[in-house]
DNA sequence: GCAAAGATCCAG
DNA sequence: TGGATCTTTGCT
């Protein structure tokens, strides 16, 4: 199975209310605090599965939240752990983003430069106009606009994006 | 040991 | 718009 990431959240270290990592280190969230480049996959509301990538040093509990993919391959296989038919909807969203791709809490933890879990480089022609917005879902530092995604991509969840914007909040500026 | 919140999703 | 659903955490 291959998807696009679309969407992301950062999710900074001690600083960063919001963060799993501003409470220091867990049981739960210990992965977040590993070395750039390994999967941090946690339960959330007791059913979800969510998918970070840990992007700062070791220690420091910098990562990244996966929302959404565009499916690229393996499409029928993610329909199957969906169980919905709308590729529109396959994979936007932690959660259903995480289930499409029939990922396990058993792989926290674990690099993401190798399979079965491997996220490759951006391709070049990854100059696209990239938008921020305010984080979603949660209660702390929501001010802050460290949402990303691509502009003229459909697979990012638009509900919950028109939802949270606010126009103060909203800059559209290229990114790389 | 208990209570509460949580980086969500789906049906109605 | 609200309910489902349950793990993790923090407090007693």
């Amino acid at each position: 199975m291959v998807g696009r990431i679309v969407e992301t959240e950062a999710y900074l270290g001690s600083n960063d209310a919001a963060s799993h990592s501003a409470k220091g280190k867990t049981s739960r969230n210990k992965s977040m605090f590993g070395a750039a480049g390994h999967a941090y996959v946690y339960r959330i509301y007791g059913l979800h599965l969510c998918l970070n990538v840990v992007t700062g040093p070791e220690g420091l509990g910098e990562a990244v939240l996966i929302r959404a993919l565009e499916p690229i391959e393996g499409i029928e296989l993610q329909r199957r752990h969906r169980n919905v038919d709308a590729v529109s909807t396959l994979s936007t969203g932690p959660g259903n983003a995480a289930k499409a791709m029939g990922l396990t809490i058993t792989l926290d933890g674990m690099s993401v430069t190798e399979p079965p879990l491997y996220i490759s480089p951006p391709s070049t022609q990854n100059t696209l106009s990239i938008c921020t917005t305010p984080r979603i879902g949660i209660s702390k530092d929501n001010h802050l606009p460290l949402r990303y995604f691509m502009k003229s991509n459909k697979y990012f969840s638009k509900a919950r994006f028109f939802k949270n914007l606010s126009v103060g909040n909203f800059l559209s500026e290229p990114l790389n």
